[in-house]
DNA sequence: GTGTAATGCTATTGG
DNA sequence: AGCATTACAC
C-alpha cells in the first residue's frame, strides 16, 4: 500500500519537500497545499532514513498534529510515525519542562495556571497592594505581563527597564512592575506556570543549562514549524536555540494570514529568520487548489489594501465559480434566519450536506442568533471554541481538588476549594492564612499544615475545620499514589462533598452539573482502563515507564500505562475544544466558530457574518493602521476558507447588552472588487416561495454597488472611528423593522419538523424522557437557551428540566 | 459565615 | 441579557 507521495506534488511543493537539509522557508499562500507539504516532508525525511526520534514538528493545534501523524502513518507505517514529536509549542514544551523542571526549581508535577487562575491571582495581589482595580484592571495587567513574558522580559528586567517604567508611569500604572514581581514569586511558590511561562521557562532552561540545550539539539535534528507567521518572540527564541546546531529548520507560513499579533505573534520572525540564517532558501507556493477563481481573486483584491506584506501572487486553475453573495438584514436575528435559509437552499441546489457549511464570526457572542435559527429549522450544528467543557464551574471545582491533591502548593486551587462545598472556612480566615504565608515567605500549604506554629488569630472552630481539610487532602494524596485516575477521582468527587452537594440540588442546573461531573469521571474511567500495549518488534513494551531512568521522554504524548491522576491531569490545562478527539459519532453538522478558530480549515460553503464597522473590523482595531491590517488579514483568512461559495452578511442593527444599536456595513465589503459580488436582500430569493421583492431595494436582483452604498446612506462618508450609534434606541422594532417581510423558515422551508425541537415544546404536550418516561408539560419558563420545562411524569412525578440537556421527545 | 437581593459591568480574538 | 461582585439580612 505504498503511496508515491512525491508524485502527488506540484513542482514547487516537491522541491520544498525534497530540500532536506538547512534552513528553509516555505511561503505558502492560502489553500496552496501547505499541510500536504509538511506531511510529505516528514514522510520524506523518514523515507530517507532519518529517525522519527529526531524530528520535531510544531503545529498550531494538537488536533492538527494528530491528523498529520495519521496521514504520515499511512505513508510510512504506524511504527515509524509513532516516535515523532508533534504538537503545539505549549504542549511539547510543557512536556519537556515536566521532564527537566527540577533544574529550574520546579517539581515535575507543577500546575499549569489557566487564564482565570492568572487573573484571580493578579486580583488578589492588586487587592493586597490596596490598589484600585479600576485602574489596575486584572485583565489589562495580565496582558501586559503576558506581553513581557513573550518578549522574554522577567519581572526584574521589567523593573530595570527605563523605557517600560516610563511607559507605566505615563499610563498612571507605576506599580505594574511591582505587581509583576509579586505575581512571579507567587506563581513560583505555588509551583505553577502560566501559559506564557511554558515558553518563557523553556527559553530560560535552554539558556541556562547548556547540557540540556545540547541534549535537545541532538535529539531534534530536524525541526518543522507550521503557521510560522503566528509565532511570537519567545517561540522564535526556542526555535533558534534548538536549531542552532544543525540548522535543519523548515518553517511554513503565510504573512497574509498572520492573525495573532494580539498575543505577541510577529511577522518580524520571518525577517529575523532571514538575518539569522543567511543561507536560507525560500520557496513560494502560490497556486491555490482550494477555492474558485472568484474567491481567490476577491481575496487578493482585499488583501491588496494592506501595505505591509511580502510579495506573493496567489492564483488558481479552478473554475470561475459563483459570485460572492452579500446579504443585508435588519436585525441580528434576521441575519441568523437568513443563514439558516441559505443553508437550506444550498443543500437543495448543490447536493451539499451540513458538514459542508461553516458560519464564521468575529466574536463568540455572535453565535446566539445562528444557533437559534438553526435550531428552528432543525439543522444540526456544532459550535467550536467558546466555552469548553473544562471551563465549566463544576468541572473546575473538581479539577481544583485534583490539582491540590497533586500539588499542595497550588494556591489558586486551594482558594477555590478550601470552602467549597461550604465548610465554615470563610473569607476572613482565608485572608489571614494568605497574609501569614506572605509574611513568612512560606507557602500557603505550609501555613495550613502547621497552623499552631503561626500566630494567626483564628478561632478554634475554624482551626479544627482547616485541620480536617488538610487531613482530607493528605488522605487523597496518599490514595492517589496507589490508585488509578478513575478510582481516586471518583473518591475525591464523593469525599469532597461536591457530588452530594449537587445531588441534593434538584434544580435543572444542578442536575446538569451533576451529569457533567459524571461525564468527567467517565472520561477518567476510560483513561484508566489499560490499553493493551502493542508489543514492539524487539518484544519490549513501549510505554514510558519501561524506559524510566531515561535521558529524554520517549514521545510527545506520553502514551503508556501510567494511569495515575497525575498523568491524567498532565495536559488538561492545555486542552481546547478543537483538540478534543472527534467524538464517537462523526455527525453531519454545520460548523460555527470564530474566524480565529477556523484557521487552517476549509469548507464548501462559508458564511462570514456580522460584517459591520466596529464589529468587523473590531472597534478595538480602528486606532492604528497595523491593527486594521490585522483585521483585514483576518477577513482574508475567513474568505479563503471557502472552496465553492462564500456568503457575506451584515445587519443594520444589532442587540448588545440588551439594547439595540445601529450598525454600518463594514469597509471590507466596499474594499472587495464589486465584480465578484452579488448583492441580495434577505428574504428575497428567486423561486424560494417566501419573502417578496421589496419596493426600491434590489428589484433587479443584481445589485449595483453605487445603489448599495446609497441605500445604506453611506455613499460618501466613511464610518467614523469608534462612533457609538444611537445607543439608546428602545427595544421596540423600528418602522423599518415592521415593514420587513419576515422570513419564516417554519413555513418557508418544506422540511420535516416532527423531531421535538425544544422550541416547539409547549404546555400541555405529552413528552417522553429517556430516564423518567412519559409525562405532561405543565409549565414552561425562561428564554432560549435556558428554557425550563416543568413536567409531570406518570412514573417519576414532577420534575424541572433544562431543555438544552434533557432530550425530550414529543409523543403524538 | 452563609445565603439571597440588588447592583454594576461587560463582548475581541486564544494556548 | 447574563454574570460576577457587593450589600445586606439572617
Amino acid at each position: 500500500m505504498e503511496i508515491n507521495y512525491l508524485e502527488e506534488l506540484n513542482p514547487e511543493q516537491r522541491v520544498a519537500v525534497e530540500h532536506i537539509n538547512g534552513p528553509v522557508v516555505v511561503l505558502a499562500g492560502a489553500g496552496s497545499g501547505k499541510t500536504r507539504v509538511l506531511t510529505y516532508r516528514i514522510a520524506h525525511l523518514l523515507k530517507n532514513n532519518i529517525d522519527a526520534f529526531n524530528i520535531l514538528a510544531l503545529t498550531f493545534t494538537n488536533k492538527a498534529a494528530r491528523e498529520m501523524k495519521e496521514r504520515i502513518s499511512k505513508i510510512v507505517g504506524e511504527k515509524e510515525a509513532k516516535n515523532l514529536w508533534m504538537g503545539t509549542f505549549h504542549s511539547v514544551f510543557a512536556r519537556i519542562l515536566r521532564f527537566e523542571s527540577e533544574k529550574i526549581g520546579y517539581p515535575s508535577h507543577f500546575t499549569i495556571y489557566d487564564t482565570d487562575d492568572s487573573r484571580n491571582l493578579l486580583k488578589t495581589i492588586i487587592k493586597e497592594l490596596s490598589l484600585d482595580d479600576k485602574v489596575y484592571k486584572p485583565s489589562l495587567i495580565h496582558n501586559r505581563i503576558s506581553g513581557a513574558k513573550n518578549s522574554l522580559i522577567n519581572a526584574n528586567a521589567y523593573l530595570n527597564d527605563a523605557q517600560i517604567q516610563a511607559d507605566d508611569r505615563q499610563s498612571s500604572k507605576p506599580l505594574l512592575g511591582e505587581i509583576y514581581r509579586r505575581y512571579e514569586t507567587r506563581c513560583f511558590k505555588a509551583a505553577a506556570m502560566d501559559f506564557d511561562d511554558l515558553l518563557f521557562k523553556t527559553c530560560v532552561l535552554l539558556q541556562q543549562f547548556p547540557e540540556v540545550l545540547y541534549k535537545y539539539q541532538e535529539k531534534f535534528k530536524y525541526i518543522l514549524v507550521d503557521e510560522f507567521q503566528d509565532t511570537n518572540f519567545a517561540q522564535y527564541s526556542i526555535l533558534k536555540q534548538l536549531a542552532a546546531r544543525f540548522e535543519n529548520i523548515c518553517v511554513v507560513g503565510d504573512d497574509a494570514q498572520s492573525i495573532y499579533a494580539f498575543r505577541g505573534a510577529t511577522i518580524r520572525n520571518i525577517l529575523n529568520f532571514k538575518q539569522d540564517y543567511p543561507d536560507m532558501v525560500t520557496y513560494k507556493l502560490e497556486q491555490n487548489y482550494r477555492s474558485t477563481k472568484n474567491i481567490v481573486n476577491a481575496a487578493n483584491s482585499i488583501i491588496s489594501n494592506n501595505r505591509q506584506q511580502l510579495h506573493k501572487t496567489v492564483w488558481t486553475d479552478n473554475e470561475e465559480g459563483q459570485k460572492i453573495l452579500v446579504f443585508r438584514t435588519l436585525t441580528d436575528n434576521e441575519e441568523g434566519l437568513t443563514a439558516a435559509q441559505q443553508i437550506f437552499e444550498f443543500k437543495n441546489n448543490f447536493q451539499l450536506h451540513n458538514r459542508h457549511f461553516a458560519i464564521l464570526y468575529r466574536t463568540n457572542a455572535q453565535s446566539r442568533a445562528f444557533e437559534e435559527a438553526l435550531r428552528k429549522v432543525n439543522i444540526p450544528y456544532k459550535i467550536y471554541g467558546g466555552f469548553s467543557f473544562y471551563q465549566r464551574k463544576e468541572i473546575k471545582d473538581v479539577l481544583a481538588y485534583f490539582r491540590l491533591t497533586i500539588n499542595n502548593n497550588d494556591e489558586e486551587a486551594l482558594k477555590r476549594v478550601i470552602n467549597f462545598p461550604a465548610r465554615g472556612i470563610g473569607d476572613t480566615t482565608i485572608d489571614k492564612l494568605i497574609l501569614c504565608a506572605n509574611d513568612h515567605a512560606s507557602g500557603l500549604w505550609t501555613v495550613l499544615e502547621n497552623l499552631d506554629e503561626f500566630n494567626l488569630g483564628i478561632n478554634s472552630g475554624a482551626r479544627n475545620r482547616i485541620i480536617d481539610f488538610v487531613t482530607m487532602i493528605k488522605s487523597f494524596a496518599s490514595m492517589a499514589a496507589q490508585s488509578n485516575a478513575f478510582e481516586i477521582g471518583n473518591h475525591i468527587a464523593k469525599q469532597s462533598g461536591i457530588l452530594k452537594d449537587l445531588y441534593d440540588d434538584k434544580s435543572p442546573e444542578g442536575l446538569s452539573k451533576y451529569e457533567n461531573i459524571q461525564e468527567l469521571l467517565n472520561g477518567m474511567k476510560e483513561f484508566s482502563s489499560p490499553v493493551p500495549v502493542p508489543t514492539s518488534p524487539n518484544g519490549s513494551p513501549t510505554e514510558k515507564e519501561a524506559s524510566a531512568p531515561n535521558e529524554i521522554p520517549v514521545d510527545s504524548e506520553g502514551i503508556g500505562n501510567d494511569l495515575s491522576l497525575t498523568s491524567f491531569m498532565q495536559d488538561i490545562a492545555l486542552l481546547t475544544d478543537s483538540d478534543k478527539k472527534d467524538g464517537e459519532e462523526e455527525r453531519d453538522t454545520v460548523s460555527l466558530m470564530t474566524i480565529h478558530a477556523a484557521k487552517g480549515l476549509e469548507f464548501q460553503v462559508v458564511f462570514i457574518v456580522g460584517l459591520e464597522e466596529n464589529l468587523f473590523p473590531s472597534q478595538m482595531a480602528l486606532n492604528t493602521r497595523a491593527d486594521l491590517e490585522e483585521e483585514r488579514r483576518l477577513f482574508y483568512v475567513a474568505l479563503t476558507r471557502a472552496q465553492k461559495h462564500a456568503i457575506l452578511s451584515y445587519s443594520v442593527s444589532r442587540y448588545k447588552w440588551g439594547n439595540r444599536f445601529d450598525c454600518e456595513p463594514s469597509r471590507f465589503i466596499e474594499e472587495l472588487n464589486e465584480k465578484y459580488l452579488d448583492f441580495k436582500q434577505a428574504g428575497r430569493q428567486e423561486n424560494s416561495g417566501f419573502g417578496q421583492n421589496r419596493q426600491g431595494w434590489n428589484r433587479a436582483g443584481q445589485g449595483n454597488i453605487n445603489d448599495f452604498w446609497k441605500k445604506n446612506g453611506n455613499q460618501q462618508s466613511k464610518p467614523k472611528n469608534g462612533t457609538e450609534l444611537n445607543p439608546t434606541i428602545p427595544k421596540v422594532p423600528s418602522i423599518e423593522g415592521k415593514k420587513l417581510i419576515k422570513v419564516n423558515p417554519q413555513q418557508g422551508i418544506p422540511g420535516n419538523y416532527s423531531t421535538a425541537s425544544e422550541l416547539n415544546i409547549q404546555v400541555g404536550m405529552e413528552v417522553k424522557h429517556q430516564r423518567f418516561g412519559l409525562g405532561k408539560v405543565i409549565n414552561m419558563e425562561g428564554g432560549y437557551p435556558n428554557q425550563k420545562a416543568t413536567v409531570f411524569f406518570h412514573e417519576a412525578g414532577q420534575k424541572q428540566l433544562l431543555l438544552k440537556f434533557a432530550k425530550l421527545e414529543l409523543v403524538k
